[in-house]
DNA sequence: GTCTATATAACGATAGAC
DNA sequence: GTCTATCGTTATATAGAC
């Protein structure tokens, strides 16, 4: 009998913990092992290295963010629905993995080289329907001008930094673990709002 | 003649510059001496080991970016002046050093115990004063109803996340340097509009 | 204070028995 | 496939000459 595929995904599950609780320089190949359950040398032997064993860590994290937020972008619907559906989305990833936006985003800067060739293998482009859907919202009055870019970066910003931040709004606020989680529920609403009024009063 | 304080200094310099690029566990002691132009015995003989040196750099990089916030939420100015002057804050800051957010975020989150301390010893307080003027805008009808802690959240954000993901934001949207620091420039003037009317006509 | 040389420990990676 | 033992390297840190 052969256990392959569970040791290896033992593996991998295990490297996904500690790579994005401690970041590539900081993760050990032993606490790895220690977490899989299993001798430091089978990494060597599924994965060949460190640095391949990221890599597929990395990637699939990545996976997780990037094509749910342009296949929505891209979708048929209003501009309205999409920041709904992007809030959504990220809310219910960061619920079930509160460090994979941390992870990716700081993996990210350390080595733009590997995210550039990310992008590309995916081919994910940005979309044009939603450039176009943005300005003509303006041109008719509906809203303000604005361009395409910082209307995205908007909505990402407002889910992700205080996941990404987790920490701060924690201790600022006095939030423990369950205060925290009300808090970003909180959100889900309120992000949407903000994009299209902002605080005024409906 | 002396030069210690020189030579002390420049090590701090080049200390930060090295952590606040690679982080604490992807910087090397020799990196920073090389970085410093000086001995690597140096460093421990001003600040005796890598834990030390770090723990200046962090705290200098974290009196770089609360306190000035605190002060700005506790002054009498009106909350509309309040999220100008955080906007202009931020930005005049990480005009200077790109980095900062990203390192503070990060090592704030890679050891929780040493912000909560740092917290502590500046005795930094959540304004009462930003509250209140929330609570009361809100009260009068003059804004929705947001919980304070939001309304901050809500600006720190947008200030942030697009310096924290400076690279997905510059690899995305095909920006050079130049372009993504007219992006940045840009934001001076969206945030404050996106958070007291989001994105509705003016 | 500043250097060279070295101790010491940790880590990634491999060899080889089973 | 999985283990033990170990190699080779690199990192922090120290000792000691000047």
């Amino acid at each position: 009998m052969s256990l392959e595929k569970e040791t290896e995904e033992m593996i991998f599950i295990a490297a996904q913990r500690v790579f994005q609780a401690k970041g590539f320089e900081g993760a050990r190949m032993q606490e790895i092992a220690d977490e899989a359950g299993i001798n430091k040398s089978m990494l060597h032997y599924y994965y060949r290295n460190k640095d391949k064993l990221f890599l597929e860590v990395f990637q699939t994290s990545m996976k997780k963010i990037m094509p749910g937020l342009f296949s929505i972008l891209n979708s048929e619907v209003t501009l309205e629905e999409k920041v709904v559906q992007i809030v959504e989305f990220y809310y219910e990833m960061f619920k079930k993995n509160l460090l994979l936006p941390t992870f990716v985003i700081y993996e990210m800067n350390r080595n733009p080289e590997r995210f550039k060739e990310f992008i590309a293998s995916m081919d994910i482009q940005l979309p044009g329907l939603f450039a176009k859907q943005v300005k003509e919202a303006a041109s008719s009055g509906k809203m303000m001008p604005i361009a395409p870019h910082h209307f995205l970066i908007n909505v990402v910003s407002l889910c992700m930094m205080p996941v990404v931040a987790r920490n701060m709004v924690q201790t600022l606020f006095s939030l423990d673990d369950e205060a925290y989680f009300t808090f970003l529920e909180e959100r889900k609403l309120l992000i949407p709002k903000i994009i299209f009024s902002g605080v005024q009063p409906l």
